[in-house]
DNA sequence: CATGAATGAGAGTTCATTCAT
DNA sequence: GATGAATGAACTCTCATTCAT
C-alpha cells in the first residue's frame, strides 16, 4: 500500500513486480500475525518491537518498512478485528416474527468471534487507555461507532414496539459494558471453555426481562 | 518519625512539632492529589514520576520520601477510593418493604461518589492491564471483591424472592460492566454535568425490568 | 546474528557481511578497552557507564547492545585477563634439573603480562569488595583458584624435595599477597618503567632464601 | 575540635560549657562507633549515612554537625586505627641478642590488634581503591608510611648484619603484601578463630628462611 | 545545638526509531 | 528491498548533603 502505487502495478505487469508485490503482502501478513500473538500474550505495553520481529523472523528495519510504528500495527489489528465484528452483525427487521431470534444470533456470532480470537479480544477490551495517543483515539472512535449502532437499533426497535422506550444512549452504553465485562471474565479468568450459547442467552434474557421476579 | 517518641510529641505541643506533622501530611496529600490528576489524565503507564513531581511542585527526592515507588502511590489511591466506595454501600434487608429504594440509594451514593471523584474514578475504571505486576494484582483483587459482593446480594435477593433466580456470577459481572461503562462515558466524554439521579434510576430500571415492552 | 544463518554468511562472502562482522568486533573491543582504562583509573564503583561510553565515543544504547550491564563488562575483562594469566603458567616438573629456572620463567611471564596490561592488572588487583554481588563472587572465585594452584605446587614441590614442608595454605596466600602488592606498587605509583626481570628475581630470591644472612 | 575552641573552654569554666563539651565528645564517639560497625558490616560503599545515623540513634543533621562528610568519618576511623597499629610496634635494637624475638613480638601484636578489630581491619584492607578521592589519598599515604617504616627497618637491619642486603623497597612492599593477604584470608573467610601466634610465626619463618629446603 | 524534610545530581537500564550499508 | 547496528531520550530510583525551623 505504501510504496507501490496501483499505477506501477498496471504499468509493468511483467511478472517481476507481481511476484514482488505478493512477497510484500505475505511479509506484511507475517508481521501482522506475529504482532497479534505477541500483543495478545503480553498486552500492548509489555510487547516490544523486538518481540514482534523475533516472532516474525524479520529484521528491525523490515518491520519499519511495512509499518510506520508499533502503534500502527496495533491499530491495524484493531481495525481488522473491528471490521470482522461488524460483518458478523446482520441487520434485523424489527417487524419480522423471528426478530428476537435473529438478535440472539447476532449476539451469539459476536460472542463466538470474540471467543475464537480470545487473545486479541482480551487485548482490545482490557487495554483501555493510556497506551498511545493514536491508539487511544482509535479505540474511542470504535467505541463511539458501536454505541451509535446500538443506539440506532434501540430507537428503531422502540419505534416498532420491539423494545420499550428508554434513554437509548445510556442503555446502549450499559449493554456494551455488560457484554465487555462478561467477555473479559469469560475469556481471561475462567477455564478455557466458554459456553457461547449460554453466555449469549443469559445476557439477552437479563437485558430483555430484567431481574424482577415474574 | 523514627526518633521522635510519643513523649516528645506530647512534651512540645507548643506548635513546633505539630506544625511539622501537619506539613508532612499536607505534603503527602499534595503529591497524592497531583498523582491522581496525572494518572487520570494519562493513565498509569504514560504517567511518569516526573509528571507527578512537576504537578506537585516537589523535588524527585521528596516524592520518594513520601512514597516507596510509582506503583505505591497508585495503589494507595486505589485502596483509599475503594474503601470509600465500600463505605458508601449499606446492607439492604431484602424483606424490608423499601428494599428497592435502599438499593437505589446505594447505587446513587456510589455513582455520586464516582462523579465527585471523577479523576480518580477514571483512573480506577480505565487503567489498562499489564502495567505493573503489583498493580495488576490489586486491581484484580478489587474487582473480585466487588463481584463477590454483588453475587452474594443477588443470591440473597433470589432466596428472599426479591429478584428472580439467575446465573448470579454472570449477571453480577454484567451489572458491574454496565455500571463501569456508563460511568466512563458519563465521566470522561460527555459535558461535565452528570445527572447522578437519572443515571442511577435508568440503570436500575434497565436491570430490573429489562427492555421488553410491558 | 539471530537471523543471519551461516549459509548466508558463506553466500555473501563478498565483503559486506564480513566487514559488518569485523565492525562489530572492533566496536566491542573499543568499548572493552575504554571500560578497561576507565575502571583502572577510577575503580569499579566510581566508574560509571557514562564515563565508559564517553571514553569509547559510543552512545548509551550501543553500550548495552554489546554488554548486558556494567558488571558484565567488568566480568569479561576479569575473565579474559585471568585466562591469559593462567595460560602464561607452564607446569614445572619438580624433578627436572632446571626446575627453579622454569619457575622463575613462569613468574617472569606473569609479571610481564601484568606490566604489559597495567591498566587491567590494576583493576584486577585493586578493585575493592562490596561493589556488586556478581563481581564480588567472581573475584573471590579467581582468588580461590589461584591460591589452590599455588597450594598444589607447594605441596608437590615439598613431596619432591624442591621446597621444604610448610603450612602451604598460609604460605600460598602470603606469596600471592607479596606478588600483588609489589605489582600494585610497580604498576601504579612508580615511574612507568618496571624492571620485570629484577622484580621477578627479587621476589623469587626473597621467598626462596629468606632474609636471614647466609 | 571543630566548633569549640580551647580558648572558649578556658574562658568560662562555669560548668555549663564543660557539660556541653562532654556531651559533644560522647555524641561524637557514639557516631564514630556506629559508623565503625556499619562500615565493617557493609563496606564503605554499601554503608550509607542513613545506616550510620540509625545505628547511632542520631538525626541526619546531627551527623553533619559532628562530621564534615561520610568520608570524613571513615578517614577518622582509618587514622585512629592506624595510630593504634603504629603504637603497637616497638623499635627493636638490632644489636640486642633477642632482636628477632622482639620483631616477632611486634608482628604478633600487630596481628593480634588486627584480629581483635577484624571488622575494621577487613574494611581497611579490602576497600582498596575507588571509594572516594580523599579516602584513596589517605590510604595511599598510610601505606607509604608503613612501607617507609619497614624500609628503614630493613636497611637498619642490613647495616647491623641482622638481615642480608636486599632491594629494601621491593622487599618491604612484598612483606606488607604477604601480611595483608594472609590477614584478609584469616579474618574474613576462615572460621572465626585465628591462631595469632601461628600466623605470625609462620610468616616470620617464611620471610626469614625462605622456602628452600635446609 | 538538634532536627528531619527537602533537594537534585546522578546512577543503571530500556526501547521505539533511524539510517548507512 | 532488507538488514541490524546505532542512537538518545526517557524511565525509575538512590543518597550525600543542605537548611529552615
Amino acid at each position: 500500500m505504501a510504496h507501490t502505487t496501483i499505477a506501477e502495478k498496471v504499468d509493468r505487469r511483467d511478472g517481476r513486480v507481481i511476484r514482488a508485490e505478493r512477497r510484500r503482502i505475505e511479509r506484511r501478513a507475517t508481521i501482522l500475525h506475529a504482532a497479534e500473538s505477541v500483543f495478545a500474550q503480553r498486552g500492548y505495553h509489555a510487547a516490544s518491537v523486538d518481540h514482534v520481529i523475533k516472532a516474525a523472523g524479520v529484521s528491525r528495519g523490515t518491520f519499519y518498512l511495512y509499518f510506520e510504528s508499533k502503534s500502527a500495527v496495533f491499530l491495524e489489528l484493531l481495525d481488522g478485528f473491528s471490521f470482522r465484528l461488524m460483518s458478523a452483525i446482520e441487520v434485523v427487521d424489527a417487524s419480522a416474527p423471528d426478530a428476537w431470534i435473529r438478535v440472539l444470533s447476532n449476539l451469539q456470532r459476536v460472542v463466538g468471534l470474540l471467543v475464537e480470537n480470545r487473545a486479541l479480544a482480551a487485548v482490545l477490551f482490557r487495554s483501555a487507555v493510556g497506551l498511545d495517543e493514536t491508539v487511544d483515539q482509535r479505540l474511542e472512535r470504535l467505541h463511539a461507532h458501536w454505541r451509535k449502532m446500538l443506539v440506532g437499533a434501540l430507537e428503531n426497535g422502540a419505534a416498532r414496539g420491539m423494545v420499550r422506550a428508554v434513554n437509548s444512549e445510556l442503555v446502549a452504553t450499559a449493554l456494551i459494558g455488560s457484554i465487555k465485562e462478561t467477555l473479559i471474565e469469560a475469556l481471561i479468568k475462567a477455564d478455557k471453555t466458554v459456553h457461547v450459547g449460554e453466555l449469549a442467552r443469559t445476557l439477552m434474557d437479563l437485558h430483555l426481562s430484567g431481574l424482577r421476579p415474574r
